[in-house]
DNA sequence: TTATAATAGTTTCAATTGTAACTATTGGCA
DNA sequence: TGCCAATAGTTACAATTGAAACTATTATAA
């Protein structure tokens, strides 16, 4: 067996540290939406979507937060039940649905978990130096881009 | 509302970069042991750690590869009916079981899996430059040592 | 020793998720 | 116009996952 095999190690693995980092900030981040609101991911991504572009229809809401269709049907669903999202027909294309806040209990709840989360991305980056949260802000951006890149050209091969 | 509050972009927060970005690499990886040899993320990397370290308990396993304990027994349930990994009983301590890979099935499925794998993460850090990986290297360690820190204060705090 | 606690691993059941199929509506175009 | 394809969103059902309870075994300590 070559050395290189046997020397594998998940541990220095790129797509392992990234899952691994990325599931203990999401367990970090997620007492300031699920702990605290009872907010699944996909529940409070939309939150902070329609927080920032109100009146979004559910599949711009998909496009924007990468999310699954069916996900963002299911998390609205029950926004709109916890009465923090209304749903507005679109006078134009009846197909579609323009989401928005509640004007006391959504946006309410936007004004209070979106400070707890940029407080704990503050706390994160607080490990890095100014230069460090600028290096690591291009390496995202061109490893994000490379690997869309990547699933693309596989796709097209399969 | 405050203006930062406003301003509040989904796209620029570091835990949701982090969270696609791993799974944009999980998407694009599990080609390699998915779509190829029909395993689940968790089963790849009990295989590839059992390569690297023969003999392992399933709770050495779940410790090495941060996994959920549950989720390590469905999967070395699994891999032992595909014939892939044996147990053997611990002699001194009967609760324990001793996991390999199996000589042929299992050891075959090892060398042909890990490379493929090395290949991806190869093609994905073609991206960057030798400086730019080191930064990398660093910043995820940093990251990853500052989110435990934080998650670890926060349940105390509770 | 023997009760109690701790550890290893599995099982169970409910909740979540993924895939596909579905309804409803609109767009394209012969 | 009328037909077919495309889009928006939901529903249904199977597969996966998570949390708690469970069995079996070993360690601790009165």
């Amino acid at each position: 067996m070559p050395q290189d095999l046997k020397q594998f190690e998940l541990e220095h693995f790129l797509p392992y540290r990234l899952s691994l980092l990325s599931n203990t900030v999401s367990e970090g981040i997620s007492l300031a939406y699920r702990t605290a609101y009872g907010l699944s991911v996909t529940e409070w991504r939309v939150i902070a979507i329609l927080g920032r572009f109100p009146g979004l229809t559910a599949s711009q809401i998909r496009a924007r937060g990468m999310m699954d269709k069916v996900a963002v049907s299911r998390a609205v669903a029950k926004l709109v039940e916890k009465e923090l999202v209304a749903r507005e027909d679109h006078e134009e294309d009846r197909r579609r649905v323009l989401l928005t806040l509640t004007k006391d209990k959504g946006r309410g709840l936007f004004r209070r978990v979106v400070p707890q989360a940029m407080r704990y991305e503050a706390k994160l980056l607080n490990s890095l130096s100014v230069s460090e949260r600028a290096q690591l802000d291009g390496l995202l951006e061109k490893l994000q881009t490379a690997a869309l890149t990547l699933n693309q050209a596989d796709q097209e091969h399969a």
